[in-house]
DNA sequence: TGTACATCAGTGAACGCGCGTTCACTGATGTAC
DNA sequence: TGTACATCAGTGAACGCGCGTTCACTGATGTAC
């Protein structure tokens, strides 16, 4: 069928979906265990290969894991864009549920975040990435809070904003005596309030809540 | 001087003072290094005792650590309503400040928190605890919401209230090119805006924001 | 087309480490007489 | 008061385990002639 390409390309390919596999299998292992407990056996195994193997892709944990993460943590946000940039209207409440719905159902992406963001071991290109995913999501914010009529300092209703949906995730997640289904409505009620609330303060103007 | 008390009581009570002192160690050990970087051994080396011991005074690690975590939680709490109690006007705002305060300096609980929070592996007695020192936060933020004139789910408002306090600890808690202090006065900021937002929230009564 | 060679994907086993926990033991202390 | 004994606080060393990572090696594959 198709010609044979020069060699060394095909090598390059076979290199690139390996590597991508061994991601792959990654993300799936950090779906099935608490992050602190996914091994590099554990993604071996769920990629079929020896251990030894992804330390030939690889430098170490911290850069697998981190690969991992942001690949998983970029197309969560790009599919997060698109559905703001549908939205009309009270596009913040829907951007909260959304949010929110992401971050239940890739509980593991959320986990891995909030990791990060306590232990602050990630350094270089890696934390450069991840400062680049956050500041697109804010930006994000900042479109549905100018779309909103808001007027002032938007970077910092986004910042509260974020932070506020950060708080709702890690609180009710384990909340006692609950199912997952109500939780996920818990937070889901809780998310629409903040947003309602944030859409107030913000219309208010300069001053009323915001400085 | 003190006569002599029956012995199987003094013996109760060095027992307790050991129990205590491994605690303490605890404690300072979780003030030291992160959270899952704690060990039995570090522990023993901080109260100058063999690791052994530490199994004649608790069944295992989760409990020891659960022990040191819910002994400096409770204590936390109990400043932080001594501190409420006191506060008249706008006391959302002054408690915003104080939580921030407290969870920052002691930022090994926070840290504990959202690990238990997110891991979900405590249970029985343990967790009976923990949502006991949760439940009794929320009666001091639901205090104040009624202080200051809040009608309707006031419950909710203080649930609201803590997951973006919460959040507000976990973002910027790490945030890149701040110093220390810079990183607090932010949070304590946000924290201010917050609570200004929640009670006009509050205080338009039941529909507008609040169901 | 055939062959000798270099490269490197891929491996199973091992290394070295730190962990939670247990074991076998010592010695201080209170008790019974 | 003195002594034999039971109790148990306290210990150093070891056990068994899982981890991240490395090592020495195999074998497939593309290359140069």
């Amino acid at each position: 069928m198709d010609r044979k390409t020069p060699s060394p390309k095909r090598g390059e390919q076979r290199r690139r979906v390996r590597k991508a596999a061994i991601v792959d299998a990654a993300e799936k292992v950090f779906a099935e265990k608490p992050f602190p407990k996914v091994s590099m056996r554990d993604i071996a195994r769920e990629a079929g290969i020896s251990p030894a193997l992804i330390y030939r892709h690889f430098p170490d944990q911290q850069h697998l894991f981190m690969e991992a993460f942001l690949r998983g943590t970029t197309s969560l946000l790009e599919r997060f864009a698109d559905h703001v940039a549908k939205t009309g209207g009270q596009g913040l409440e829907e951007a909260s549920d959304t949010f929110i719905t992401f971050l239940t159902e890739r509980g593991e992406y959320f986990k891995m975040m909030t990791h990060f963001m306590l232990e602050g071991t990630v350094h270089g290109e890696l934390l450069e990435r991840l400062n680049a995913i956050e500041r697109s999501l804010l930006e994000r914010f900042d479109e549905l809070f100018v779309r909103a009529g808001a007027t002032g300092n938007v970077r910092l209703m986004s910042h509260c904003f974020f932070a506020a949906l950060n708080g709702i995730l890690i609180t009710f997640r384990q909340h006692p005596g609950r199912s997952d289904l109500e939780v996920r409505q818990h937070m889901h009620q809780i998310g629409r309030i903040m947003a309602r609330m944030f859409l107030q303060a913000a219309q208010a103007g300069p001053g009323a809540v915001f400085p």
